[in-house]
DNA sequence: ATTTACATTTACGTTGCGTAAAGGTGTATA
DNA sequence: TATACACCTTTACGCAACGTAAATGTAAAT
């Protein structure tokens, strides 16, 4: 059986590009050129594509291959053997680049809640860098990357929890400031509801509870223009509502 | 603080080409050009340089960095996201990979030795394999790759022990052949041991063992020129030996 | 005879720079 | 002050493995 470049192309499901490309290389020349200057390929082309075709499936680079199939008794395995060692690394950087897309991700997600946590230090991302940085290392030795990916995991997804939990009352600070900040009395008992479920939701990333820490940061809301934005997002002046239902509450002058 | 492309360069720990390409595609172009045509970066560039670098470590291509840091409003989170799927993809590529290669290297390692298994279809990677084409997706799917991997190693393992006796078996075998092959007779106590020795190596791999097929195979090792040149490599003419062994032992005429 | 399908070569584009080559600038030293 | 030496510039080829025209010739079918 003979073919053109078209017809093994189709055989073989690659482009005639690429077989006048592995032409052009010496990798894979035609048995003989007809009269026209066409390629022609015969049955120990075929073959030899279909081992070529098997090592780039396997991501060896076109020149080892080349090595591979034209040596006659060319130490395949040993190629092989060192191709996997790269494999292996890639795989390691990869890995590395995932989870610190996954780190950048939680830490841009949120986006000014996650200022808000970095500034309070109760983050749990850096929690779980800390527990690796500290034990990352030793632990992936030990244990290899899957488990440590797993606990990882798992520490999130208990921070997930309370981080429901959080964002939940928040949303409902939120909706209460805004029913509040109607009465337009910081003084009152909405108001003062608010400062309560507002320390609430700061005990969960606050180890202890301070009457001038809160204060402090109902007057940053009022400072930072990114708290500004948030709380006056859907009501202008909501910031400085809530600061001063929080001074009232703290008994701040 | 002002720059030249040099000193930003070791700054940054990329090189002046890279800085210079930077300017070319966009992605970072210095504040102002002196009069002799220098390159002069001041804080903002510097800031914006390790911008492009901490997304060029997360593997994200420069196009896209540059949409990221040029773009004021950017949806960055989007774009990790994808690029998430993308490092993810790439990580199960690399996964087929790595276990296609592995099964490579034990189909040719051995190389002759790994023939005579597959002729006799006792071979573990067939074992393996058809494991994984049986339940490997299922398994992978419920499990994750971890654990297929793990039980891939652990059947091996396995085989690996049983392959090792073998190898011992073979050994002795072969020890006992050059022994029994200077002796000159095929029908001497020698060599009839060799005939059970090679017997019960044939057994790790053969359900049911038949004088007929054992004498069958005795023939293939003086017709295959692959096992003529594995067991004449130290002693030529001792494969008919070993035929003549066997047939002997089996009773063939 | 013309269309259609297939063949050819040549050559630029892709990504992210490395690596010259050929030349101008700034500063320290003999 | 000349000169060495470090630093800057632009231009441009090279890399891997083809994709994608463009321009043109050939075989087969209508």
């Amino acid at each position: 059986m003979e073919y053109t470049v078209q017809k093994l192309g189709r055989l073989a499901g690659v482009s005639t590009r690429t077989l006048r490309y592995y032409d052009e290389i010496g990798i894979l020349k035609p048995t003989r050129i007809n009269s026209s200057g066409y390629r022609i390929y015969g049955q120990a082309e075929v073959d030899r594509l279909q081992q070529i075709l098997f090592y780039r499936e396997l991501g060896v680079g076109l020149q080892s291959i080349k090595d591979i199939v034209t040596a006659p008794s060319f130490d395949g395995t040993k190629a092989l053997r060192e191709h996997r060692e790269k494999l292996l690394e890639k795989r390691e950087q990869l890995n590395e680049l995932i989870a610190n897309v996954d780190k950048t991700i939680a830490l841009t997600e949120g986006g000014i809640i996650m200022s808000d946590k970095e500034k309070f230090e109760g983050f749990k991302q850096k929690l779980v860098d800390d527990n690796e940085a500290k034990y990352g290392k030793e632990i992936r030795e030990k244990y290899g990357d899957e488990t440590v990916n797993k606990s990882n995991q798992k520490m999130n997804g208990m921070s997930q929890e309370k981080y429901d939990e959080m964002t939940k009352l928040a949303a409902e600070v939120n909706e209460t400031l805004y029913a509040a900040f109607k009465t337009g009395d910081p003084a009152g008992e909405l108001a003062q509801k608010i400062a309560v479920l507002h320390r609430q939701w700061l005990c969960y990333s606050w180890d202890s509870y301070s009457k001038e820490a809160h204060a402090g940061l109902a007057q940053m809301y009022v400072d930072d223009p990114r708290f500004m934005a948030y709380y006056d997002e859907k009501q202008p002046g909501a910031a400085e509502f809530l600061r001063d239902a929080i001074f009232i509450y703290t008994g701040t002058k």
